[in-house]
DNA sequence: CAGTGGTCTAGACCACTGC
DNA sequence: CAGTGGTCTAGACCACTGA
């Protein structure tokens, strides 16, 4: 017996939940809480496995979903820790522009141009999996490195995930690591779509080149583990100093 | 007893290979060799625990593996079955060229215009790991959707590969397609890495628009599930009819 | 040395598929 | 109904970490 009866974690009527997804989606919500911060030990396994009542297989499947998605990662002998955004698996070599460019040796800078509520337009409201025309703030910011403009971006996210990112200097970081470092949010992935354009008047001027020269323009829409789209980006990039680099995996 | 002997896989002095890794690589092998072809069904659990003289749980992390390669599918009261790379998860929407634009009614086609020996090149070098100056065999490509030139691309890989993918029609096919459907490589990752530049002369004159248009250009390195890179293709793409989408995942 | 994660076993009940 | 994969348990030995 012992196995016959289900009442460890189960409360009472809950479905067909399985026990490990029920243990990993506590310790995620630990996790994202920052109950759990980042770096910070959980509990070993041997722990777990009282704290929850399940046996440690159960404990392992649910803690390897974890480890899938990017939240934590295990070092044999030690524990297993909550992932520190920075030592994440990288999305991708190219995930954020200023790190990109500060690995060059570059110092980085960002304006922003300006900030402004707008009704969204098909596209975003598609990419952010909202209705079209909701409201939504937009931030044009123009990025430069040594003093030379690199890149021009528009972005367009739900006012409070754009406010958000305002008060956190986007000045001085690129969207994704505020994303991740300051308000926590855990990506899983990035969906890009990459063109090219020729600058034009307005992208021209802002990026001191002439208005035939070829820009590569990239929509980014981050998501979060929850499978939540977050924001919503068009930027221009000077090609003749920028390749946008990725990995696409299965 | 039972679990302190340990000669049941291990043919005799094998290092530390886990028991599942082992399992794992010998389904590997047979997937890969075409001696379990897309669409077969593996033995099942039951059967692979005593082929293998191992538990089942040891079967089931092999298998778990094999799936997160994308070899396999399981299907549950079914069995599991030897993925058919067209089944397999998508590399991202945009793998291949063709069937992109097959999806939206389209009729591609495409056009070899020249193939011959050279030197690797430092980034060719790089990207297929190998030495520079070792002998590659190049591609050049025209590729056009109904009658109209949309992309033209120049194809780097080791002799074998790149005949072995002329002979496969690369005219009519897309070359994931090919490596994967035809000659039974199982990709796993694709580097990409885009920029923009004008068409200039020859690809404007190749492509049918004006030297001073924008073209995306795409550098595209499939790696196969060993982590071996395959080929590495330089495309250029109008950007007036075509974007590249994909997902980067962690 | 103790603590931790990595691997493994033997055996069990369940839900789903298809006859 | 039998066959299959999905989930789970209790208990075990190992390799690695760090005191």
């Amino acid at each position: 017996m012992a196995k016959t009866k289900r009442p460890p974690v189960q409360t009472s009527s809950e479905p067909v939940v399985p026990l490990f997804a029920q243990v990993e989606s506590r310790l995620r919500e630990d996790i994202l809480n920052n109950r759990l911060p980042p770096g910070a030990k959980l509990p070993s396994e041997a722990e777990l496995e009282v704290a929850f009542g399940v046996s440690r297989i159960t404990v392992r499947q649910a803690l390897a979903q974890l480890h899938k998605q990017g939240l934590i990662n295990k070092i044999n002998g030690k524990g297993s820790f909550v992932t520190r955004p920075s030592d994440a698996p990288r999305l991708g070599p190219l995930t954020g522009f200023y790190e990109h460019m500060r690995t060059r040796g570059n110092s980085p800078s960002g304006r922003t141009l300006s900030v402004r509520e707008v009704r969204a337009s098909k596209e975003a409201a598609e990419a952010l999996q909202i209705e079209p025309g909701s409201l939504l703030t937009q931030i044009k910011i123009l990025r430069s490195v040594n003093g030379q403009p690199m890149a021009y971006g528009v972005l367009h996210a739900l006012p409070p995930i754009a406010h958000a990112l305002i008060q956190e200097n986007l000045d001085d970081h690129d969207v994704v690591s505020i994303l991740e470092v300051s308000l926590g949010y855990r990506l899983a992935s990035i969906q890009i779509e990459a063109g090219a354009v020729a600058a034009g008047k307005l992208r021209g001027r802002l990026l001191e080149v002439d208005p035939a020269t070829p820009l590569v323009h990239i929509r980014f829409t981050p998501h979060d583990v929850m499978g939540q789209p977050l924001t919503y980006s068009d930027m221009y990039f000077r090609s003749d100093r920028f390749t946008y680099k990725a990995v696409v995996k299965r």
